[in-house]
DNA sequence: TTTCTTTATGTAAACGCTTCCATATTATCA
DNA sequence: TGATAATATGGAAGCGTTTACATAAAGAAA
């Protein structure tokens, strides 16, 4: 079942058949209402390889939003760099795969132009996008999906990774070596991604039957991580291991032990989360939980691509799984 | 770049790159070498919507297992038949649309036929399927795509319904309409569907500074509510709101309620989740929180599909928002 | 040498869809 | 009323592949 018949039953060309499936203003009503009939009778649905395929003249843009400060990041030496870097390669190689033009731009930009109308599709990369950016270029019916972010609120299509289950498999995997006395340092709980960690962390050592303790850091605390350290020591004691809620974190930890004479992996276990290339080259190397980021970018665009081609219409959440990748910082 | 450009700076025709491509053998060694020289210097990739377009059928052979227990639900008249009917409706469909060979068979069949190694992608459906059914057949290496079911210990690729969300949505409205004295009745915990759902009601609940309270429900008191809801009238009081794990409890509960002259909605609202055809009909219809169905199936083929062709390794989650349908059972 | 195979390559027709362009119809205006 | 503009529809040319069929070249058999 194709266009074809349903145009020959309809009594109408293939081109009409075409305009009503797109919704194209250029039928009359007494046209769109005969071939709708046909086209519920049957329950007809576009062939998306042909669709797509006829499709490709058309320049796809697709932007990929960054926020400035990620920006500013990207352009200096930061591990956020490595890490949207990561991203952004998986985004434009598999656009380039599909003959989709890819063009970088910042977030603050896009919103105010309305250059808006000229777009096809958006990727928003990373937790600066918030509810109301969202919401304002859903306005403008441009399908978007979002990366490395999610906003419970609003249905909107995502690809993040699985921090529940990767922060779960650590928390697991220490307590397998026997030891019970572990706590977690994460960032801010109203980011979801350290949230989902968090998560993870704790309904893992409840189910057993361990106690969870936390401590929250903030960007000062990452300048001088000691008062952090200090404060563990004094209130807690030294912990057997400590999981933190990503590589930059752990690696300060480390350091930071290291200044107290405290040995790792000897004396406490250290396990980050990100995956990141200096993890590696770090001493002791870092054990940790990596991302797939490029692959992250990847689905994002061929997520894209579907929304866009299929008129697919329910959004979804795409959660990749992590890989515990077992270095030097742990037992 | 396309076939034809490599065609041309290779001095042959379109038809012999497409053999190099496809490895067919009809080209001589020469030639080979000398199209292989010009798709390496370009980098070229096939574009894989024309050549889905043109390869007629492709001989993927998909089984959707189906446990006993469900296929037996199946054939007979429950609430289960709809929900994985519309389920196989969407794989079905999708699989015809991508020219895919579908056939449902019982778990417990191919478990233990050594069919296995003949198959190109398996779709398992529904709570039954266990880790070890997953892990025998990993090892034979075939792709697999859970559908309503997640496996959080194993890193396999499944398809669900986000029953956090949809729970959590539907306990805030509650809240918004003024309810404070809202209750959860919820089956076993232990199925990632219902503790999900359970999440989501508690976490929410507590957000708003609410107490939440929960009940699970047997399949005993399926047969017969009366002892709970007379359970939860002495221990808890008459609450303004009764959110359920699903449609058929959703139902018993206010039917149950009508036995004791309490109305629905006017005394308490309920919400279930499922979003089945019946619950329409009901009297008073049923708010719910509807599921996805079809959608959730025909991602599932297009996930396999996916790993099939493009030797996907990264397995993803994928979770489908659900729609809150208000209708008469709640204000 | 002639005829018959075999082998390598090219030509062109699909695949199902979108969309530019042309044409036919109807409405609008002077 | 005739000229013009607006609107609705159809025809047909792509989009990038694959592949049946045709053809050319070369080798084998007579």
């Amino acid at each position: 079942m194709n266009i074809k018949e349903i145009a020959k039953t309809a009594n109408v060309s293939v081109a009409t058949v075409s305009r009503v499936l797109n919704g194209s203003s250029k039928v009359s009503e007494e046209t769109r209402r005969k071939v709708n009939d046909v086209l519920n009778k049957v329950n007809f649905k576009t062939d998306p390889s042909a669709r797509r395929l006829a499709i490709k003249k058309i320049e796809i843009k697709v932007f990929v939003i960054v926020s400035k400060r990620i920006n500013r990041q990207l352009n200096s030496d930061s591990v956020v760099r490595e890490f949207y870097s990561k991203v952004i390669e998986g985004i434009e190689q598999t656009a380039e795969l599909n003959k989709i033009h890819v063009e970088v731009v910042e977030l603050e930009d896009i919103l105010n132009e309305s250059k808006l109308k000229t777009v096809n599709g958006l990727l928003l990369i990373g937790g600066d996008t918030t509810i109301e950016h969202v919401k304002f270029i859903k306005k403008y019916g441009i399908p978007i999906v979002l990366v490395d972010q999610y906003i419970p609120t609003l249905k909107v299509d995502c690809v993040i990774s699985d921090g529940y289950d990767g922060a779960s498999y650590a928390t697991k995997y220490l307590i397998s070596k026997g030891l019970k006395k572990i706590i977690h340092i994460h960032g801010f709980l109203n980011h979801f991604g350290f949230k989902n960690r968090y998560d993870g962390f704790i309904s893992t050592m409840e189910n057993y039957k361990l106690l969870p303790k936390d401590y929250e850091y903030n960007d000062e605390i990452m300048e001088d991580m000691k008062p952090l350290i200090d404060k563990i020591l004094k209130t807690y004691g030294l912990p057997e291991a400590i999981f933190a809620s990503n590589d930059p974190i752990a690696m300060k930890v480390i350091e930071t032990l290291n200044n107290f004479r405290i040995r790792v992996p000897q004396d406490v276990s250290v396990i980050g989360f990100d995956g990141i290339e200096i993890g590696e080259k770090f001493n002791p190397s870092l054990t940790t939980l990596k991302v797939p980021m490029y692959e992250m970018g990847s689905l994002a665009v061929k997520r894209l691509i579907d929304i866009i081609t299929n008129h697919d219409v329910y959004p979804v959440r795409i959660s990749l799984f992590t890989e515990f990748i077992k270095r030097g910082s742990s037992i």
